[in-house]
RNA sequence: AUCCCGGUAGCUCAGUUGGAUAGAGCAGCAGAUUUCUAAUCUGCAGGUCGGUGGUUCGAUUCCACCCCGGGAUGCCA
């Protein structure tokens, strides 16, 4: 996964307290021999590898012993007896281990501190305080065109990178990408007047239909195909362009003298743009609001907001020389590369690439981006690439500051159907978004049902309302769970039964941890128990303190890595680390009231910071389920 | 043809500055409940980390070559 800036993983409070702590004794016991390069020395603490080493280890005893050809575990030995008071303080003795691993079991009152220290609204998150900006492209529509599961991935995946930076207390700016301009759309304009269809009264199965019948009749593109013909596209380029030659028509011309009244701004015409987009919206909107994205209208930067940045754009890379002439038509190239990137055409016009280098000035030079995310489909590596190399030629990265910004494309994969092929209805066509969320949605409540109608259930007494919003929620949950719950960049296979299973990895089994200890502290309420002071003594109740101390470095590395699956990874552990926990440590029946409201404060901390994950993901969690 | 991405347990996948015995989930097997929600937990079994070479005290991780799968490849987005 791309990392958008050399930060290396942030280690978590009490590790960066061990980091601090181990500096002081490889400063001490190495000065003599590395003079001031003992303080540059990385003592390598991480999580141990297994309970059995303890909670941390160090590992900086091997390689270094080769830069001092000494042996590992006497420098181990040297630098624990230079330790500081205030790193003993933290640990029980450390351990040397195998060829000079150091191991370390923090002590249970620095644990219950640190948890106490994290029991604030913040949960240990620190917050940047709207001083660093980032863009985040998703969505990206296309108008007349219903969103299908492809509009899942950029939809989600990017509401999930704009709520981890918002969280980390960014400064967000949201950018819908849609596709609003140029010729698809006045074709499929073209194609509804020419059908007379009343445009005031359109449908968006209407606009489907009448986009595809615009595609069907074909595009020529004569020069294209010259083109890729003498430039050795492959093959299968040229089938397409041959094909689209063959279904030349009027229609074509048609388009072509819509666009050019559409650009000029003939009222009529614009009306009925404006109108395609408000239909093709709708449902946009409808779709995020179930999803739980935050998309609405402020956030649209389509095509057409660019349109008169696209001439300047051009003229800027021409004025630059960055840009040549080929066979009619404007290119960029790059050094060591043979593709280069068409910023204009040979008849003129300018074409996507154009507009996403107009975007990106936009978003770093306007919006003041330090950080430019594109959510976009995997397919378009190439183009991005490109299109972040031309933006950096000609200078539009520098920031006012003089810092340069950072545009980086999270490529996501392909939803597959059972076929490992991408996801078909059975007579062949995309499936919608909407019918998939249907589906899984009528799965959730089904379940949720089933379970309200056992005798002892804490569901049984809800009203239908009720548990159809939770089945609701677990059905979003389980396909949300399931696109951002591994590496987006890699293909995955659309499977609602695993998804809605509830076992194992998945939302529902996150939101059942939830709802258990939401459970838990309503009794808790009722009994009159309240969080005390916090004391670990079990050992499932340190696995669950360990745990809960790694949220903010958990999502500060999210963040780094742009990688959603990292915040799923953390929720699954979490759970996984509770649903243990509870098993073992009675909380409302433990022995004593010191345990009992120690246990009610674990809890009560651990359903805090998996909501809180939950909300990154923009999963919901209800209190009972 | 060139470039890009991937190949880890039967299946789906984690594994980021190279670290101890490569981890989960599902499926399989064996257990736990007069229980604070069993949508749970505990244990067992399951691997030449695509292959070969190299660098290293140590490689799933870095390098080279090869095999397999997918994608992209100038006037679509």
């Amino acid at each position: 996964m791309s990392q958008h800036d050399a930060r290396t993983s942030r280690p978590d409070a009490l590790a960066s307290r061990l980091d601090a702590g181990f500096r002081l004794a490889l400063i001490a016991a190495l000065t003599p021999a590395l003079a001031d390069r003992a303080s540059q020395v990385d003592p390598l603490i991480k999580a141990a590898a297994n309970p059995q080493f303890g909670d941390f280890q160090a590992n900086f005893a091997m390689g270094l012993a080769k830069t001092l050809d000494r042996k590992p575990r006497e420098l181990a030995q040297e630098v624990i007896d230079c330790a500081p008071q205030s790193l003993r303080d933290l640990c029980d003795p450390f351990e040397i281990a195998g060829p000079g691993f150091i191991n370390i079991r923090v002590r249970p009152e620095v644990l219950a501190a640190a948890l106490t220290a994290m029991d604030s609204p913040t949960l240990g998150v620190s917050s940047a305080n709207g001083s660093r900006t980032v863009a985040v492209d998703l969505c990206g529509v296309n108008v007349a065109k219903q969103m299908h599961v492809g509009h899942l991935r950029a939809t989600i995946i990017g509401d999930t990178i704009a709520r981890l930076f918002e969280r980390l207390g960014w400064r967000v700016y949201r950018q819908n990408h849609l596709g609003d301009w140029g010729l698809p759309i006045a074709m499929t304009l073209a194609s509804l007047r020419r059908a007379k269809i009343d445009i005031s009264r359109v449908t968006l199965d209407d606009l489907n239909r009448a986009y595809r019948s615009a595609q069907a009749q074909g595009r020529d593109d004569e020069a294209g195909l010259a083109a890729a013909r003498a430039t050795g596209a492959g093959p299968h380029r040229i089938a397409e362009l041959e094909a689209q030659h063959e279904g030349a028509s009027a229609a074509l011309a048609d388009a072509h003298d819509t666009l050019r009244r559409l650009q000029s701004g003939e009222s009529a015409v614009v009306a009925d743009w404006q109108k395609l987009i408000d239909v093709t919206m709708h449902e946009v909107y409808e779709t995020a609001q179930l999803l739980g994205v935050d998309l609405k209208p402020e956030h649209n930067r389509g095509e057409s907001f660019f349109r008169d940045r696209l001439v300047p754009t051009v003229d800027a890379f021409v004025a630059a020389q960055l840009a040549s002439r080929d066979a009619g038509a404007l290119v960029v190239r790059f050094e060591g590369r043979e593709r280069p990137l068409l910023i204009q055409k040979s008849d003129g016009t300018s074409l996507y690439a154009t507009t996403d280098l107009a975007a990106a000035r936009y978003r770093v030079q306007d919006l003041g981006a330090e950080l430019v995310v594109y959510c976009v489909d995997a397919r378009q590596r190439d183009h991005f690439k490109d299109v972040f190399d031309a933006v950096r030629l000609i200078g539009w990265t520098a920031r006012a500051d003089s810092t340069e910004a950072s545009l980086v494309h999270v490529p996501f994969g392909a939803v597959l159907g059972a076929d490992k092929r991408p996801l078909k209805t059975r007579s062949g066509e995309n499936f919608t978004l909407k019918a998939l969320l249907d589906e899984a949605i009528a799965r959730g409540r089904r379940e949720v049902h089933a379970r309200a109608a056992i005798a002892d259930s804490p569901t049984a007494a809800l009203s239908r309302a009720e548990l159809d919003a939770i089945g609701q929620a677990v059905g979003i949950a389980a396909i949300k769970y399931a696109d951002l719950s591994s590496d987006v960049g890699r293909d995955y296979v659309f499977d609602l039964d695993q998804m809605v299973s509830f076992e194992g990895d998945t939302g529902p089994y996150a939101q059942y941890a939830h709802a258990r200890i939401a459970g838990i502290l309503a009794k808790a309420t009722s009994l009159g128990i309240t969080c005390g002071a916090i004391v670990v003594r079990e050992p499932q109740e340190r696995a669950l303190a360990l745990n809960l101390l790694r949220y903010p470095a958990a999502i500060e590395d999210a963040a780094a890595q742009l990688a959603p699956n990292r915040i799923a990874a953390f929720v699954f552990e979490l759970a996984n680390t509770f649903n243990a926990f509870y098993q073992a440590c009675p909380v409302l029946r433990g022995a004593d009231d010191a345990t009992r409201s120690s246990r009610v404060h674990l809890c009560d901390l651990t359903r805090r910071v998996l909501a809180d994950a939950l909300s990154i993901l923009a999963i919901t969690a209800p209190p009972r389920m």
